[in-house]
RNA sequence: GGACAGGUGGCCGAGUGGUUAAAGGCAGCAGACUGUAAAUCUGCCCGCGCAAGCGUACGCUAGUUCGAAUCUAGCCCUGUCCA
């Protein structure tokens, strides 16, 4: 369908959408005043990474066409402790902790958002706000009401667990109930009109539709992203270090930018069109360059995302980092650096040192499998010595890591 | 509370006394090919040690045994059914 509003076109042309609740109902609002929005993050980690990026991105596009975005810390959810790992003793974060997140996470919001007292200024709220006052008596009475077992049971998160006969405890039963609230609460105290998240998050947007409209008759609307996954089946954001992190000290910008630049061709326009301002016309062009030229598209992905996320700087050293690195053979400002000392150092306490191999029995598998480089020459020999040097030495573990040993 | 099934390496999943650091798959790392891509093929994939080897590991604890992931007891946890 064609939409009328800016919003609705622009999620829909960037391939933002999955699902909408009522998607005539949510284009006339958006055509006729600004819309409020939210996303819920997690405050689990002092930083997201790489799978929230389309949320946050998405925040972005509702600012950008004209409306508010909401970013709501679930600071209350996670107090709680998060239930979905299989080891009961994930450890409970206190107070302190949350709190220390949602600050680092900010940092990261504040490049993609615009936040302020303006009528489409960002605004972050924290959810521990509301569910922290909240007894459990209370809680029963407003909202329990609203919700029938059955219905729950329907959902596909519980519907999936139940079949695959996994436990799924009486806390994540809840956790709908309580983000069906945070909806509900944020209509009535904010006038927020929208929630947005990703396609797990359909039977909680629902939710708080619903339980919104029994409550107030306020009619709230849902929007939910494709579940993002690499052409090759992978899930977005998972390398051999972990997680690619947005904040800078959880993860290198050289480390972020050569996630992108590595991604897969199939992938280019759809990243492209998530993931940057770039206009259409261009990604159409970038998208369509064939064989080895899409490589120019890659390194465009990875400026603009770099860009985005770290900053202009940033991103510049990166490019030209993995420039020099890769098409000069030299050494990039922003490759790691260990100390070369003056009595040399062993290939093997070299590759742990800088971070290519987690033990020293990995650095010699690696050296064994000649993955090992030291100035760009393979060395199979487990026992070699880099002796001192005046110069930097570079050293390698295959052809895409690479550091330095600066002398001392 | 009872009956039954189960808890294995990052994940899935074989293994029911020794030859098992534990099949197979996925994920990951490296090599070849290429374009810092994909697909494919090859090697690696608990730690320490040059090595022989040592240490740790199959829910937890205590046993049986020359020897246990495998047997016994107790406990904890999960699922299914019954109360």
């Amino acid at each position: 369908m064609t939409y009328t509003s800016a919003l609705l076109r622009l999620l829909d042309e960037r391939g933002y959408i999955h699902q909408m609740t009522d998607a005539e109902g949510l284009d006339k609002l958006a055509a006729t005043q600004v819309v409020p929005g939210y996303i819920g993050f997690d405050a689990t980690a002092p930083s997201l990474h790489v799978g929230s990026l389309v949320q946050i991105m998405l925040l972005r596009r509702l600012q950008q066409a004209g409306h508010k975005p909401v970013v709501l810390m679930g600071g209350g959810t996670t107090r709680i402790g998060d239930p979905t790992g299989r080891d009961e003793s994930r450890k409970m974060l206190t107070a302190e902790t949350i709190d220390a997140n949602i600050a680092s996470i900010r940092t990261v919001f504040e490049r993609f958002l615009t936040f302020g007292d303006g009528p489409t200024d960002a605004v972050m709220v924290n959810n521990h706000d509301w569910l922290g006052k909240l007894g459990y008596i209370e809680l029963l009475q407003e909202v329990g009401t609203n919700f029938t077992v059955n219905r729950m049971l329907t959902f596909d998160s519980v519907k999936l667990r139940l079949e695959r006969e996994q436990p799924m405890t009486f806390l994540e039963f809840n956790y709908m109930i309580l983000q069906g609230y945070d909806f509900w609460h944020l209509a009535k105290t904010g006038g927020v009109r929208l929630q947005m998240g990703g396609s797990d998050q359909w039977g909680n947007i629902v939710n708080g539709i619903e339980l919104s409209r029994r409550k107030d008759g306020i009619e709230v609307f849902g929007v939910t992203t494709p579940l993002l996954t690499t052409a090759d089946g992978g899930k977005m954001g998972k390398t051999a270090a972990g997680a690619v992190w947005l904040n800078e000290d959880a993860l290198p910008a050289y480390d972020f930018w050569q996630y992108w630049r590595n991604a897969d061709d199939r992938d280019v326009g759809k990243f492209l069109r998530l993931f940057t301002d770039l206009p259409l016309e261009e990604i159409a062009r970038l998208e369509s360059l064939e064989g080895s030229e899409i490589n120019a598209a890659k390194v465009t992905l990875a400026n603009e995302v770099t860009r985005l996320c770290r900053g202009e700087e940033a991103a510049r050293t990166a490019e030209a980092t993995a420039a020099q690195t890769f098409a000069g053979g030299g050494l990039g400002a922003d490759l790691p650096v260990i100390v070369l000392p003056p009595d040399g150092i062993t290939l093997i306490d070299a590759l742990v040192g800088i971070g290519f191999a987690a033990s020293r029995g990995e650095a010699k598998r690696l050296i064994a499998g000649g993955g090992a480089r030291v100035d760009g020459e393979a060395i199979t020999d487990e026992a070699h010595m880099i002796a001192a040097s005046a110069a930097d030495v570079r050293i390698s573990s295959g052809k895409k890591k690479h550091g330095v040993l600066r002398p001392a």
